[in-house]
RNA sequence: GGCUAUGUAGCUCAGUUGGUUAGAGCACCGCAUUCAUAAUGCGGGAGUCGGUGGUUCAAGUCCACCCAUAGCCA
């Protein structure tokens, strides 16, 4: 039965350029979607660009141009990267659209008529200086719980502490540097325990993976909480119906993108939106995302839709980060790669096949191992698959004219590769794509051993046996082409190149049943190249000088360390005057017990000493320090910490964990010595 | 800190309801081969199954605790 399918990745957020760590997603969709489609079921793949959010607005506004051009510049960047990746999206739009802004309205309405809505004042913190409401992760300030200083809003890095940013200390705008004030707002609610009874139902369903649904049930233990959907101005989104300045936040109209895409699309090529969202739907939905966002799919999104009139998704299906060669991806390391870099560098296949052999239906992290992933194309997809190709092919070309064998004269052994494609289907519908790689190059191996014990090479050069060649080159082209259908929804460009050398029309999962006989085929072109590490080192050393990614709020997986912070505000030079630098010795570093990132250096600033606890212990130890010059705040105020008084900061750079780099005066500096 | 996962050869993974001597591919070594983009075939070495303790005739598999890694905590 021919089916009719829906599926979406996740929304690269509009604020920065898509990198590897994105494609992992966008990969495992597409190789879904084209596995389908070779099924010739109907399945349609959207995506858009999220493009709202305080985090867009604030960057526009430090390039100085309008949210609006920034979001259709990156959009433009995000298109061309998936394009030249070969994910061949059905329609590809933007969250800042009119299908958008209707549809979310729409939900909210319905919603709110059936009274799902409630409004509520709450006190937040507001910057007087640019007159805007913060969000937690623009405000910073000490933990209330262990006073680790510089801390987001929201939770506590050094302690795990979570709590709401009014009990923050000291905390100040991260935008502006002013003293953020409580002030008071009123807000717009989704009522999410409404729908208790109807997600436990569907969360327990079948539409989740089984440890997505374990993760679930711990919501459930704590109790639904209202969602916070409103947002005031000055922001970039949608206003509310009905309200004069306020807006939806940027994750209630986010995942309504998937639709307002799909309807976009509907209204170019005259599909039938309802038959899609209608809540009476039969058309399959599914939802690739990544494991951060699980809680805003699995239990806000079918809320929205359930209580709206429209259908839910038949499945959400989560998966893990990427991490290269075992670690977070680093721009100091040059492991922080974009996909345009990729793409300067490497054959996008090359990814393509990697990803899909390391993938599993789990929300498992997946490791792009460099050195792996070299060996494992050269051999996998240049030694073995291609290599039957290219071993036949001088045969039939040469001595036969381009034309295969009258009969293939081993159907059983092609009959045994056409009956793997069952399995092989199967692993791809269930995703697990590595299954299905393991088996197509066990195929490919039991193709390369036929060859072997043909020896078409011999017996070329025995008089009389011209027909046993024709027969077993023909028999390995025809298991290529069974191997290449296989490996189509992974390696679409190495397909294309395929059919042409075979001659043949677009391959489907069932035009191999049987096989190619009395046929021409063109001449042979090598199909795909090794990978030469000298690429991948270009790559890196390239990553490693093109950093400029920033990330903001995005529903893709932000899979690594902050980007470049904007500039801040110009200052005066008495601003700056007001700083005492001053060059400082490292005389003592030691561990401080019970903390997990506070150094406590001693540091000597020319006869005077100083006490100082540094949050770097993730970067450095303590014997890496002792002795170094370094800079440091001299006249900040001293501030009473858990652990004790610290008297002033070192400076560092660096976003943090293993990747903070402190300062270092050139030779001939002196402890004391004031920096101006 | 709480929760959900993960941890098996150098690397990537498989190991069904606990049951002989823990498997495969890549990498490595040896041999064969030269049709093929130095690709292929045959053979070989390699593992205290994250750690400790327990249940059992029997534990990679079950239980407890611990360690490491990842994510989530609206």
């Amino acid at each position: 039965m021919l089916r009719k399918i829906l599926i979406t990745s996740a929304l690269p957020y509009a604020n920065g350029p898509i990198h590897l760590g994105h494609m992992v997603e966008y990969i495992q969709t597409d190789i879904w979607a084209r596995f389908q489609r070779m099924q010739g079921h109907t399945c349609y793949y959207v995506c858009a660009d999220d493009a709202h959010g305080t985090p867009i607005m604030l960057r526009a506004r430090s390039e100085g141009i309008t949210p609006e051009s920034l979001i259709e510049r990156v959009a433009a960047e995000h298109q061309q990267d998936f394009a030249d990746f070969n994910i061949a999206f059905d329609n590809y739009h933007s969250t800042h659209s009119p299908e958008n802004e209707a549809l979310a309205c729409q939900i909210y309405e319905s919603l709110d008529k059936a009274g799902h809505i409630h409004q509520r004042t709450i006190k937040q913190m507001y910057d007087p200086e640019k007159e805007m409401f913060l969000p937690d992760r623009f405000i910073k300030g000490e933990c209330p719980r262990c006073s680790a200083v510089d801390q987001y809003g929201d939770s506590c890095e050094a302690c795990g502490a979570t709590y709401s940013p009014t009990e923050l200390k000291n905390a100040v705008s991260a935008i502006s540097g002013a003293q953020p004030m409580e002030k008071d707002s009123l807000h717009y609610f989704f009522a999410l325990g409404d729908f208790e009874d109807m997600l436990k139902d569907w969360t327990r369903g079948g539409h989740l993976q089984h440890e997505v649904s374990n993760k679930l049930g711990e919501w459930f233990e704590a109790g639904l909480r209202d969602w916070d959907i409103s947002r005031d101005e000055p922001y970039f989104g949608f206003r509310i119906p009905g309200t004069e300045n306020k807006y939806f936040y940027v994750w209630l109209d986010a995942p309504v993108g998937y639709m307002a895409s799909f309807k976009n699309l509907c209204d170019k090529q005259g599909i039938n939106f309802d038959e899609f969202w209608g809540s009476d739907s039969n058309a399959e939905l599914y939802h690739f995302i990544g494991k951060d966002i699980i809680y805003f799919h699995a239990l806000f999104w079918p809320s929205m839709l359930s209580g709206s009139g429209f259908r839910t998704p038949n499945a959400i299906f989560a998966h893990g980060f990427l991490t290269v060669d075992g670690q977070k991806m680093s721009k100091s390391r040059g492991t922080f790669i974009k996909a345009r870099t990729y793409l300067d560098h490497l054959n996008p296949e090359y990814l393509r096949y990697y990803f899909a052999a390391r993938m599993g239906a789990g929300v498992d992290d997946l490791d792009l191992n460099l050195e792996d992933f070299k060996d494992r194309v050269n051999s996998d997809l240049v030694g073995k698959v291609v290599n039957i190709a290219s071993r036949c092919a001088g045969f039939i070309k040469k001595k036969f004219d381009g034309k295969l064998s009258e009969q293939c004269v081993e159907q059983t052994l092609y009959d045994y590769f056409v009956a793997a494609g069952d399995d092989i289907a199967g692993h791809y519908e269930s995703r697990e794509y590595g299954r299905a790689m393991r088996e197509i190059m066990a195929l490919a191996d039991r193709a390369n051993q036929y060859i072997d014990e043909k020896k078409p090479w011999v017996l070329s050069k025995e008089e009389g046996r011209e027909q046993e060649v024709q027969d077993a080159c023909s028999v390995g082209l025809n298991l290529f082409r069974v191997l290449v259908t296989y490996l189509k929804p992974v390696l679409p460009r190495l397909t294309e190149q395929s059919e042409a050398f075979l001659n043949v029309e677009p391959l489907q999962w069932d035009s191999i049943s049987q096989p190619l006989t009395a046929h021409t085929i063109n001449k042979f072109k090598p199909l795909m190249t090794r990978i030469d590490e000298e690429q991948i080192a270009a790559m890196l050393e390239d990553s490693k000088e093109t950093i400029s990614a920033t990330e903001g709020n995005t529903m893709t997986s932000t899979t690594t360390d902050s980007g470049i912070d904007p500039i801040a505000d110009e200052i005066q030079f008495d601003d700056f005057a007001k700083l005492d630098l001053r060059i400082a010795r490292i005389v003592k570093a030691e561990h401080v017990e019970g903390a997990d990132k506070l150094l406590q250096l001693t540091l000597d600033i020319g006869g005077e000493t100083r006490n100082v606890f540094a949050g770097i212990k993730s970067a450095y130890s303590p014997e890496d320090l002792q002795g170094k010059l370094t800079v440091m705040v001299a006249n900040l105020a001293p501030r009473k910490m858990r652990f004790g008084v610290s008297e002033g900061m070192v400076l560092a750079a660096g976003p943090g964990g293993k990747d903070l780099f402190v300062l270092h005066p050139d030779d001939g500096a002196l402890p004391g010595m004031r920096v101006k």
